[in-house]
DNA sequence: TGTACATCAGTGAACGCGCGTTCACTGATGTAC
DNA sequence: TGTACATCAGTGAACGCGCGTTCACTGATGTAC
């Protein structure tokens, strides 16, 4: 059952975009590899063909994730702003659909207990999405060089951002209204943080 | 081999106290009942005489370190105040011994995927820890009902502990630079945040 | 208080199971003539 | 352009391994007399 070379990339793709969702759901270790091709539309033993280990997919996945996240952060703050961003960010259906959404809340806690490829992706991706927070002023521009309280502000934003969808996460099942209550207050307060200067 | 009913009740403290630790360091996925009882000073099959399963005990674990998180978050508060307490919370010391630090940055991404007892366990603790937080006025008074600024507060500081640490460790193997500007940076941005009227 | 015996906490081998990974095989692809 | 054949993407059975859990066993504990 050779496939011709276009349709074999097509089916990496398939591949590492079923990853990419099961991953951010369910983290690394919560997905095996017979389920993500089983996702992808394949048996499991074709995937030693596209890659050397899981591990190695779960390197290239975050990188790709990491990188489209930040291309969709840049959109919507230069599209709508930072309180809008803050709001869809931790809006319930985010919180809900996590397999679509920032990797961060799921993929950075497995991160910090992996080591090598896993881990310097995850790092890659994080200062870089980052850096990128921290060029836009909340004034609006966009600065090549973000300076000290640049810094600072993307921290805190990021922080909050991903602690509060972790906690929203939590306790969404068990205590629905606490998960609510988290998603909702969290906004208004970032975006107080966001446009007080330092 | 028996054992009195002391030396039995003590060493199923030991393998409580094993499990909080180890549990805190890889999530409860990421140890083994067999690990744990090893760390305890046991063989595997004795497990089963103190607890009914692996998710039992997990569930007594978070309980427990809630309330232990949550009894030193008061007396952190109550003791040094709200930036003391984001100073030690974000030091790199709390960064590098997870297994003897708070819950959350840990276990409540893994509550997130977990249901049942474990996910109840942590919803009730993170609720907890969220109350008491909220009760701390940044004046340093102790309020029993706290208002909508109070709760909002809590909610901000909370998530963005718990992201800021989380961002931390994940990558501290790969950036450790970036890891230690986490830490750094944050407390100032949350001491501001935390005694900047609503 | 001393003795005989039932209890039961802890041991370690064994269980079924699912995991990541390997491999012989299949048959469509793509190439050499 | 048509044919023969080497290539190799995907299949599915099989591998070793570690996991959570079970269980027959051991021997100190604690109780009944």
């Amino acid at each position: 059952m050779k496939v011709s070379k276009q349709q074999s990339a097509e089916n990496r793709e398939a591949i590492l975009e079923a990853a990419s969702r099961l991953f951010r759901e369910r983290g690394i270790q919560g997905v095996g590899v017979a389920e993500i091709m089983a996702a992808a539309g394949f048996t499991h033993g074709g995937f030693y063909g596209h890659f050397a280990s899981k591990e190695a997919l779960a390197a290239e996945v975050i990188d790709r994730v990491y990188a489209h996240s930040t291309e969709k952060l840049v959109e919507r703050l230069e599209g709508l702003g930072a309180a809008e961003h803050f709001r869809q960010y931790l809006h319930p259906h985010h919180r809900d659909r996590a397999g679509n959404g920032c990797p961060m809340p799921t993929l950075a806690a497995d991160a910090a207990r992996e080591m090598g490829p896993v881990s310097g992706a995850s790092a890659r991706g994080i200062a870089g999405y980052l850096r990128e927070l921290a060029c836009h002023r909340p004034d609006g521009t966009v600065v090549q060089a973000p300076d000290e309280a640049d810094k600072a502000r993307a921290i805190l934003s990021l922080s909050a951002l991903v602690g509060g969808m972790v906690l929203a996460r939590a306790t969404h099942e068990a205590a629905p209204e606490l998960s609510d209550e988290i998603l909702a207050r969290l906004p208004a307060q970032l975006e107080q943080a966001w446009f007080t200067p330092a």
